[in-house]
DNA sequence: AAAAATTTATACCATTTGGTATATTTGTTT
DNA sequence: AAACAAATATACCAAATGGTATAAATTTTT
């Protein structure tokens, strides 16, 4: 059975993730979060424990949209080569789905978050090293199946994608132009067909 | 000849620059300010019009350290083609660099004022724009010269490398690990050495 | 429907925010 | 050294900050 308040508070990290992924952490205030939500102090109060709280959870709202979506794009191939390339797809539309979640929420709460609030910047390295790890699970997958080299570091070969895929997202945000996605989207299937893939 | 102003002004900045680009515009406050100048408000506000514009100067103090820096690493060697390798050679201690400045100031400040400082914003996508110049302009010294390819899109290359070097970038601070760096600029100097230089 | 428990709004708290007017100190000319 | 100018400190401002005690309203249980 679901409360009243487990959907106060639902409704209240959906409307306040946007703005704490815009604007940061430090740069939010508790009169943003009355504003985007139209209740008082009071019932975000009665809600969540103080704004760190709700901001962790914020974070984890956006993320979660993140992956999700990027779930849902790789479901549309079995294998886990072709699901490869489906994350790198993903991102070639990454600039206009993530501007509706207010920005990238690892790029933007990585650099905020850092020096600034551990508990935040500890959530980011969570998410960061599980992505990762799933990319490699992905690769270890396309080995036993025969499709990628055996003799390819699975994590080490994450790790180049993910950072290269930041990259340009930290770039498409920075010069508001989408042609770095598409540059390094680019990039990185050729480098995945010509190391990856099994001749 | 130098006024005590001037001086004072050059001081205020050298000593707010790391902070403004560790917490952000947003999140430092004129107490931190006064607190890591040891001087007032009345000192600060007397040498700058506001916050925004101190905020601006520190910007840009953090960018000519970085520019500076690059500058001087990259006088070790006269060939164009050698500079490109200097530059990517240059970020490899770019993390322990950076760090004592507060970070990078392009990924910090690029990430920070999105949607939230214009004119800090403006700045960002300024510098960008003429470090890209510059090694597009590399290129092409190479390119008369005969070291690099003719058929080489020099500017869209500089973005390449660009994009690639600043995912690494925010990797390792949002990850604490070197070697995201350590291993991208192995990549761009393999993919300059094939893609750029003539056989 | 009444009672109990939960959730939300109101009104407040001390502290801090960016910024300024003015007094005081410091440096520069004469 | 006196007079003047420039730079800094002090004391203040209204507004906003995160957070809380309590009252009012709303759910939930009996």
């Amino acid at each position: 059975m679901i409360s009243k308040s487990e959907k106060t508070a639902k409704y209240i990290i959906e409307k306040v993730a946007p703005i704490f992924n815009r604007k940061g952490y430090a740069a939010t205030s508790m009169s943003d979060l009355t504003a985007a939500t139209g209740l008082t102090k009071g019932a975000i109060y009665g809600n969540f424990k103080n704004k760190e709280e709700l901001a962790i959870k914020a974070f984890n709202f956006n993320i979660n949209q993140v992956l999700k979506s990027i779930s849902t794009h790789q479901n549309k191939n079995k294998s886990p080569l072709q699901k490869l390339y489906l994350i790198t797809d993903f991102y070639k539309n990454y600039y206009g789905f993530s501007k509706k979640i207010g920005g990238c929420p690892i790029l933007n709460t990585g650099v905020n978050s850092n020096n600034q609030n551990n508990k935040l910047h500890h959530e980011v390295m969570l998410i960061i090293d599980k992505t990762q790890s799933n990319i490699a699970k992905l690769i270890d997958q396309g080995k036993e199946l025969g499709y990628i080299n055996k003799n390819i570091n699975s994590i080490n070969f994450a790790r180049r994608l993910y950072s290269h895929i930041q990259g340009a997202v930290f770039m498409t945000y920075a010069m508001k132009d989408k042609n770095y996605l598409y540059v390094a989207v680019e990039e990185m299937n050729l480098i995945i067909k010509n190391e990856l893939e099994k001749v």
